[in-house]
DNA sequence: CTGAAAGCGCTTACAG
DNA sequence: CTGAAAGCGCTTACAG
């Protein structure tokens, strides 16, 4: 079946394209009558403009490109939800890409989308991402690019986040205020701004609270698994029985840990204490439920989307972009992991 | 900075349009100088092709919709994650939307997806769609049409599945098995094709094995999350105190029911025996684990994308498109919900 | 071996 | 109030 066109309508009624295709777009200068007839015909005959010749002619694409570390995640997939619904609603559409964690591929999907020409991209960052050159040929092309969740300081464009080492803070001074004395942190990879954020809150509350840091404490998570939180918490109750408390980077990582501590025999919480960071969802239906802060996923999606559709608006206008940080709320969620 | 344009490449190197455009798609009549001179610049220039302009003349734009019923769900963002993954080999994106389980939002999407233009589509139902003409819509477009996991039966077209029956009949003969006698199952709506499927493969397997089949022992869960099996383990133990298995649709079901059956007093599987389907990541991570069915979420993706794409290279060489229905294998995955 | 020309379907500045 | 024309950037059948 094939597509009307403006000129099967002009056509058909024995107008031009051009008049055609300003009475559907209610220009002020067509005839009233002519205005009716076309868009009765165009109704009648369902007519859809072809998107492939708008594109052309506007140089826009009312699409735009979103690069995720992983998919199969809580709070990934909890943004990506926020942003598609919050596009769809100004009339953009997604198309999503996902980085798994690498370099090399992060800066294959940024080429793959500026080839398609998206109108903006919005990512958070492969933990292996060091360099920002991909990120800054965005902004070259004119791209409007938004960073949420996992961003680079350095890149000077617009950012949403969470203030990770205040949360942090707060879910290890949570830790002291119930009463815990040794405190351990198993923290993320070494590069990504929020698991350094993470783990500096961390070492603030110790250090706030005359509890000594203690490097040997610190465990480093380089997958973020269920798998990597279980052997840690074997490897930190063989080497330190005395730990009484745990602080950990992502909430997968905390209820694999939760599981090593319980294959110990350890009470969770009159052992130990522990506390994730995220608020999957599964964190509230395991027993005993984790505390944890919560960190507003389909939130940040909405929020990062808004801020990109911004500067696509004032980009249009020739309004110079200034680029903003937006810092969502996060709240500690106490649940049965932690003392009273 | 602007993109550089064949005419670019044209006026320096002092040949035509047509020339270049040839040289770069290796024509056999251009000659080897001319290309190797093209292609040079073309590198130093960074040109690469309009992507709007190529779509016009060629009509496709190497794109596919996607439309699942909810973004935040493992299964799903697996079958998503192995959609894209196999897209991106073979030079597509893909752009996603959500039906939230919502008819009139899905039929939305597909408007969206076929006024976008996209090559073709792939779906998986909302559970309140029941009638199915946006889907022949699609068809009728020329847009070649895969359903994946929810599907309707009665659309002519291509589907990649799962034997919802034949799983449904292992997990519940498993309970069987086990030494329960007194089953109920906690199923899905009444109109998707697979909690239908799966009802029924629990009859069967009553049926089977001399078991008088009780319709008060089934629940129908519409919404199909943790509260609700939370809620309906509690009513079922109510007014059933001697039932000693259950079969749940859906893993998240399963969850909130064991967390209800534990809020009870019931211990698992000593009391009442629990078998969930889908295989869910949370469901190896509590405890007690849960046995449950593995649905191959990555698998199904990259399996109707590649079936997907075998129908646009049909389609575009003229051959015609004889629908398959494509089965993909599940196992019973045995864990502590379930006696040995 | 190279290029002029038509055309994909639309938008919009301009002329009348 | 309406329409002719140019042009977005590419592809490809055709001519030479």
């Amino acid at each position: 079946m094939k597509q009307t066109t403006l000129q099967d309508i002009a056509n058909t009624l024995g107008v031009s394209i051009s008049t055609v295709s300003k009475a559907l777009k209610d220009y002020p200068d067509i005839g009233i009558k002519t205005k009716a007839l076309v868009r009765e015909l165009a109704v009648t005959l369902n007519y859809t403009p072809n998107p492939f010749a708008v594109n052309l002619r506007t140089k826009q694409s009312k699409t735009i490109g979103v690069i995720i570390p992983e998919f199969v995640h809580y709070f990934f997939s909890s943004v990506i939800k926020g942003i598609i619904n919050e596009a769809e609603k100004k009339g953009y559409l997604v198309i999503t890409l996902q980085s798994n964690e690498s370099f090399e591929l992060e800066k294959r999907q940024i080429e793959l989308l500026l080839n398609k020409n998206v109108d903006g991209v919005l990512i958070s960052l492969a933990n292996a991402t060091a360099t920002f050159d991909h990120l800054k040929t965005v902004m070259e092309r004119g791209k409007p690019l938004v960073m949420f969740d996992k961003i680079a300081k350095i890149v000077n464009c617009s950012k949403v986040i969470i203030n990770d080492r205040e949360a942090a803070y707060n879910a290890t001074k949570h830790l002291v205020d119930t009463g815990c004395k040794r405190i351990a942190h198993f923290r993320g990879p070494l590069l990504p701004q929020n698991s350094i954020d993470r783990f500096l809150g961390y070492k603030k509350a110790l250090d706030d609270h005359n509890i000594i840091y203690d490097p040997s404490l610190v465990f480093i998570c380089n997958d973020m698994t269920f798998d990597e939180g279980k052997m840690f918490a074997h490897k930190l109750i063989e080497n330190h029985k005395d730990v009484d408390g745990v602080f950990i980077n992502t909430d997968l990582v905390a209820i694999g840990a939760m599981t090593g501590f319980k294959e110990l025999g350890l009470h969770i919480p009159r052992d130990i204490s522990i506390v994730g960071f995220s608020n999957w969802f599964m964190s509230s239906a395991i027993t005993p439920s984790l505390t944890t802060i919560n960190q507003p996923g389909y939130k940040m999606g909405k929020v990062a989307f808004k801020r990109l559709y911004k500067e696509l608006k004032k980009q249009k206008n020739n309004i110079e972009i200034i680029p903003k940080t937006i810092e969502l709320e996060t709240t500690l969620i106490v649940r049965e992991s932690t003392k009273t």
